[in-house]
This record gives structure tokens, sequence and C-alpha cells, in this order.
DNA sequence: CGCGGTTTGCGGTCAATGCA
DNA sequence: TGCATTGACCGCAAACCGCG
């Protein structure tokens, strides 16, 4: 600042103003600054705004873990890529924890919050009775959830309607001729997957349909699912939905390992388009969440959050939609 | 009153200094 | 020698102030 103030001839402060934009700045005096930036390629140094302003312009992002079966779940990838294009474009940065546990993940966001590397956090999950949470909370640090709020009243939260997306699904795959569906979930209670859950059953329910819904822990808890189900059982599913496209992609081996053909034998449907469910053989009818909007829809909200706007909604539903594929594709 | 210069202090590190 | 204290320093924002 001291090098541009020179070279323009007037003094810090006036460089400070025109960065600033301050008012009360002649456009002839603003125009000499901007020139001597752009001559010395001057730009501001963060750290040293972070100094006076207490604002570190970065938002952490809180993931569950960081085991590479979350990070490479495509739905993740594309809330960060969300979150990331909010925040570039306003000025943001973004950290995001890197803990594989609970334990070292309290204390990293802890961490955080104490050395304040973050001016505001995005919980990228909900959980009840997360520890994390209460930790957001006691400290009074401004938080927002991707998901449900399922601790305290009046915290902001962006979510998809899963119980309606989940019955939309169902409802779908009956009016294709479906009589008998199985639905695979994955373990974890987390609130997306108990949601999906009931809204398949109440369509079930509302149609009289039998049901089935398992909890997934491993390949083998798969394997044995669907020799019981596909193979020794008499009344075979037409279809089988998963909760989540990598239980999905899981299932895919699993079907190909017994020899079922898709949809000729069995047809599929899933959770969370993207990537995986267009390039998968074949491609997968899915339900799109839209996770780049969730994480755009994030990333601004909590932006204006720490710029002191008022937020006109505590719930934001994102909405969702069916992609239909050949998963489902009549025979 | 518009404009812009002077000065201070933000939070932490580190070296110099003072004192027992 | 070992410890505590002090002050310079980083780059910036803004309170404060003065000029015309």
């Amino acid at each position: 600042m001291k090098d541009v103030a020179k070279e323009a001839n007037v003094a810090t402060s006036t460089v400070s103003r025109v960065i600033r934009n301050n008012a009360k700045i002649s456009e002839a005096t603003s125009n000499k600054v901007k020139a001597a930036m752009s001559k010395l390629g001057y730009i501001p140094n963060q750290a040293a705004r972070t100094l006076i302003t207490n604002k570190t312009m970065t938002i952490g992002l809180i993931q569950k873990s960081s085991t590479p079966e979350i990070r490479q779940n495509p739905f993740n990838s594309d809330v960060l890529n969300g979150i990331n294009q909010a925040c570039n474009v306003r000025g943001y940065s973004t950290r995001m924890t890197v803990s594989e546990n609970s334990r070292d993940l309290y204390h990293e966001v802890k961490t955080m919050i104490q050395s304040k590397s973050a001016d505001g956090f995005i919980l990228l999950y909900s959980l009840k009775d997360d520890p994390i949470e209460h930790l957001l909370y006691e400290f009074k640090v401004p938080y927002l959830i991707i998901g449900k709020s399922l601790n305290y009243e009046n915290i902001i939260h962006i979510d998809n309607n899963n119980i309606d997306a989940a019955y939309q699904l169902t409802q779908y795959l009956y009016h294709l001729g479906h009589r008998h569906i199985l639905f695979l979930q994955e373990s974890g209670h987390y609130a997306v997957t108990e949601d999906r859950t009931v809204g398949f059953k109440q369509y079930c329910d509302n149609v009289k349909l039998s049901n089935d819904c398992i909890v997934i822990k491993s390949m083998n808890d798969l394997r044995d699912c669907i020799k019981q189900y596909c193979i020794d059982a008499s009344h075979t599913p037409s279809v089988i939905i998963t909760s989540d496209a990598m239980l999905n992609m899981q299932l895919l081996n699993v079907l190909y390992e017994y020899q079922l053909r898709i949809p000729e034998d069995v047809q599929t449907a899933t959770f969370n388009t993207s990537f995986l469910t267009e390039n998968a053989t074949p491609s997968q009818t899915s339900v799109n969440i839209n996770p780049d909007v969730l994480g755009l829809t994030a990333g601004n909200t909590i932006i204006d959050v720490l710029r002191n706007e008022t937020i006109s909604f505590r719930e934001k539903l994102i909405s969702t939609q069916i992609i239909e594929r050949v998963s489902t594709t009549k025979i």
C-alpha cells in the first residue's frame, strides 16, 4: 500500500479507501490509485486485513468423516463445488475438516473455532445429539446445516424433502407396473436415509403394497440380501431402490455376480444422480437432489449471515427430480 | 463540507532489555 | 543464567483531524 500510495502521490489511507470502495474519494483520485495498483500489480494482503477486521473471510466446512467412502461420493464433491462457487464469487475461501473419526473431528473443529480459523461454518450432515453441533452452538459461532435441523430451534438449514422424493420415486415405479419393491438403505441412522425409507413406506402403505426395507452394512450383507430376496425367494422383487448411489454401484456389482440382468431380470433405481448413475451399465434411474444447488444456497446463505443480512427463512427446501434411465425401461 | 493526510491499534512473534 | 517485560514489526482499516 505504501508503494502504491507513493506511486499515485497519495496517502496510504487514500489507497485503503479506494480498495474498500469508500465514498468521499473523487473519481480522479480513485482512478489514479487504481492505475498505480495495476502498474505495480498490487493485491491486498488478506492476512493483514484479518489483523484489523478480525475476519478471516473463510468458511469452515465440516464433513462427518474424511473416509474415502465419503470423500469419493459424487454427492459430496457436488455439494462442495456449489459452496466453493458461492464463496469464490463473494470473496471467501473454504477450509474443510480432514478427520476420519468423530473424536478427532471434535478436536479439529474446536481448534478451528478457538484459533478463529473461520468466520462461519457449514455442517455437511445432520445428526441427532451431535457433539460437534453442540460445540458450534456453545461457542456461538455462526453456522448452518445441509440437511435437517435436529438439535436446536431456529437453526438455518438447507435440505431436500426426502420423504416426498422417496414417495414420488416409489409412485413412479408403481405406475411403471412394479408391485414388489425392495428398498436397500445404508446404515448409520442419518436423517436423509431414514426419511427416504419413511417416504417409501408411506407410498407402499397408500397403495397397499407389501414392501421390504433392508439395512446394508457391508458388501457381504448385500450379497446375502440379494441371494435371499432375488435368488432363493419364490416371489422376487421386480425393482430394487437404493438410498444412495454408492450403494447402488455395489448393488450393480452383486447383481452382476448373480448374473441378474438389468432391466430384464430385475430393475433398479437410486437416490443421488451423478456421473456414476449416468455412466453405470446400464444407466440408472435416479432422483436428482441437486447437490450443487444445495451447496450454492448454503454458501450464499452463510455469507449473508456473516454480513448481517436478514435471512427470511429458517428452512430452504431444494427441489428434486426423477431422472429416467435404462435401468427402469419397459422390456 | 468534500477530500485526503496522520496516526493508532489489530494479534502475534521475536529480539532486546531489565532484573534477581 | 534464567525469567519477565517491553517494544518493534507486519499491512491494513478507520478514527481523527486539517486544509481549502
